[in-house]
DNA sequence: AATTTAGCTTTCAAATTGCAAGTAAAAACA
DNA sequence: TGTTTTTACTTGCAATTTGAAAGCTAAATT
């Protein structure tokens, strides 16, 4: 199923692929919450649905933003890993997180308010460019079968 | 029909309002093409339908990105117009555009690659805030009935 | 007065999302 | 070595969202 787009705005090109409920939250759950593995993203507190959530890992390595791989000697559990169109998210990420902040809580005051979120107010991009660095450092570290 | 969010999580909160196929265009459409009325809207390149329009107009201005409002001695021709919460939006704009340009055009060589663009590539906050500058000097300009 | 325009609403079809249960293979356990 | 558990799904079906097309009403224009 090649992806198809809207028009040729740059924009709109974006939510074509993004633009959902679950997409940027299964990198965010990657990214900031350091899942891997699909047990990993079913424990999750947004609880995706398994049907969905395996239509859009697919969807996400059809993509390019995830890779899946293992870890040699493990036939069983698949890694999810973000690739370097992945990780080009966490700016975007790190925008909607810090728009939530300023503006959602009048209508969703429990909006989680703790270091991370005191660090995004003080430099949004150090931020960012710290959370991606520590991903990196992470994929560096760990072993997964390369293809 | 208030808002309902999934979690405390503020990344998903924001994608629980604006993780769709239309919300972020709508805005976009505003703030970049300057389109103010459902007619300018229904005549986008995105071609979104006039039912779904509606609602997400609705949607857009319960949550508080929008108001609707009219130009006095005009009765019929609605106005919607950005407020603060919605030109906060722009950076998250300027970063899904530039992730486009560097990631989608692979999948999808059409991608507009003009002036706008050159700039944003240039200089992705300046971009932004020049962006949010115009629209707030056209908000300054225009006569709309306050509420 | 008649026509056009703007801003919708309604109907119904199609696609997407979601719940719950089931399956298959690998790994761990006894 | 057999049994149980774990992981990663798939399947069936209901509910919600999206979409295409037509219709409708009031305001504005001719």
């Amino acid at each position: 199923m090649p992806q198809d787009f809207r028009c040729d705005c740059p924009f709109t090109s974006a939510l074509d692929i993004l633009g959902d409920k679950w997409m940027l939250v299964i990198v965010k759950q990657m990214l900031v919450e350091g899942k891997e593995t699909f047990k990993d993203f079913t424990e999750s507190d947004e609880a995706i649905a398994t049907n969905i959530l395996s239509t859009k890992l697919k969807l996400l390595e059809e993509v390019g933003i995830i890779i899946k791989t293992k870890r040699p000697g493990n036939k069983k559990t698949n890694l999810y890993l973000l690739t370097d169109m992945g990780l080009a998210l966490t700016p975007i990420l790190a925008e909607l997180a810090t728009w939530s902040d300023s503006y959602l809580r009048g209508m969703h005051p429990g909006i989680a308010d703790g270091e991370a979120m005191e660090a995004m107010r003080d430099d949004k991009a150090a931020f960012a460019s710290a959370l991606e660095q520590s991903y990196r450092a992470k994929l560096a570290s760990i072993v997964y079968e390369q293809q």
